[in-house]
DNA sequence: AAACTACACAACCGCGGAGTT
DNA sequence: CAACTCCGCGGTTGTGTAGTT
C-alpha cells in the first residue's frame, strides 16, 4: 500500500515564509488553535502551503516563549548529557530545555557542539594512528548513505545483542580515558567535563546506533523497548572497570538523572502545544538509566575493537 | 570588489507509530 | 483486522550571510 501525499504539492508553496505568511498563521492559530488537524489548517488560514510545513513553522519559530540565539553553558551540559545518554533523540532533549526546539538543538548539536567536543580532545593524541582516529568517529557518526549504513550494523528493534563497533581497540580506549582524564583545560576535569568529553566523545562515534537511521527502526521503539524491559543491557559500570577505575559512565547517569530532575520543574512550564513531547520524568529518567548509549564493554576476545553491547 | 568557502539555520522529506474508520 | 489518515520525529538539504582569499 503506497501512501497518500500528505498534501497536493502541486498547489503547495515551499521555500521560506515571508512575514505576511508568519502573520496569517500566528494569527489564526492564536485564535482558534491548530484545531488538532494540521493538514486542513493552511486552508481554513488561507495558506498556500502543507500542513507539516506550517506545523513546523509553528513549532519551531513561531510558538510563543520560544528562545533564539546563544545556548547557555547550562544548556550545552543538559544537550551533552542527554544525548551521551539517550543519542539524537532531539525531542526528548528539547523536552528538558523550555523555549528551545529539537530542530534547534539538533542543528546547535551538528553545528558547533559536536567540533566542540572534537576541540576538547587533546591535538596530538590525534596524530597518534594507535589512539583515536577522530575522523573514523566522524565517518560513523553520519548515516546519510545507504552505503554508510550498510555497513555499520543497524538496530534491530528487538534484538538485545546489537554490537556496534567503536572506532577503538581496546587499548586505544584506554589512551583516550586516559587522554581525557588528563585534559589540560583551565580547571580540573570536573566531573561534568569527564562525563561531557567521555560520554560525547564516544558518542561521536556512537551516534548512528542511537539515532532513527534511514530505516526508522531506531525510534520511539526504543522508548518502548525499555519501557518493556526487554532489552538484556549490560552493566554500566562495565566500560568504567575496562578503563582502569575510571568511573565516568555510572557517574554520568547519576549526573544525568540530577540534571533531568533539575530541569523538569522548567520543562513542566511547558504546556499543551508548546511542548514538542511531553515525557514524564520517571519516563526520562528511566530512559536513561536504562539507557544503552552508556553501557559499554569490551569485547577484544572477539575482534581486537572495544564493542559497546546494546 | 569579486569569487570562493564555511557556517548557521530554516525548511523539506520520508518514515513509523498511533488513532480512526 | 486491514486500510487509511494524520502526527511527530530525525536526517538531510537548501539558502542566506559572514569571513577569507
Amino acid at each position: 500500500m503506497g501512501r497518500a501525499p500528505c498534501c497536493d504539492k502541486a498547489n503547495v508553496k515551499k521555500g521560506p515564509w515571508s512575514p505576511e505568511e508568519d502573520e496569517k498563521l500566528r494569527g489564526f492559530i492564536e485564535k482558534h488553535g491548530t484545531g488538532g488537524n494540521w493538514i486542513s489548517l493552511p486552508h481554513k488560514a488561507g495558506l498556500k502551503r502543507c500542513g507539516k510545513s506550517c506545523r513546523l513553522r509553528w513549532l519551531n519559530y513561531l510558538r510563543p516563549n520560544l528562545k533564539h540565539g546563544e545556548f547557555s553553558e547550562d544548556e550545552d551540559r543538559i544537550i551533552c548529557t542527554l544525548f551521551g545518554s539517550i543519542g539524537s533523540r532531539w525531542s526528548i532533549i528539547a523536552s528538558q530545555l523550555p523555549g528551545r526546539t529539537d530542530n534547534d538543538i539538533k542543528n546547535y548539536w551538528n553545528t558547533k557542539l559536536k567540533k566542540k567536543m572534537v576541540g576538547t580532545m587533546n591535538p596530538s593524541a590525534l596524530k597518534n594512528p594507535h589512539q583515536v582516529t577522530l575522523s573514523s568517529m566522524l565517518q560513523n557518526s553520519t548515516p546519510s548513505s545507504s552505503s554508510s549504513s550498510s555497513s555499520l550494523p543497524l538496530r534491530n528493534n528487538h534484538s538485545s545483542n546489537y554490537q556496534p563497533h567503536m572506532p577503538f581497540t581496546g587499548s586505544e580506549a584506554i589512551s583516550y580515558a586516559s587522554l581525557m582524564s588528563g585534559n589540560s583545560s583551565s580547571t580540573p576535569a570536573s566531573s561534568f567535563e569527564r562525563l561531557y568529553q567521555v560520554n560525547c566523545g564516544f558518542m561521536l562515534g556512537g551516534e548512528t546506533s542511537c539515532s532513527s537511521s534511514s530505516d526508522g527502526s531506531c525510534k520511539k521503539n526504543q522508548m518502548n523497548d525499555v519501557k518493556e524491559g526487554e532489552v538484556g543491557y549490560v552493566g554500566v559500570g562495565g566500560f568504567g572497570d575496562q578503563i582502569g577505575g575510571l568511573s565516568y559512565l555510572s557517574s554520568g547517569v547519576e549526573d544525568t538523572q540530577k540534571l533531568v530532575s533539575s530541569n523538569a520543574g522548567r520543562a513542566s512550564g511547558w504546556t499543551g502545544e508548546e511542548s514538542p513531547l511531553d515525557y514524564g520524568l520517571e519516563e526520562i529518567k528511566q530512559l536513561i538509566s536504562t539507557s544503552s548509549c552508556n553501557n559499554f564493554m569490551f569485547d577484544d576476545s572477539k575482534t581486537g575493537e572495544m564493542v559497546m553491547y546494546y
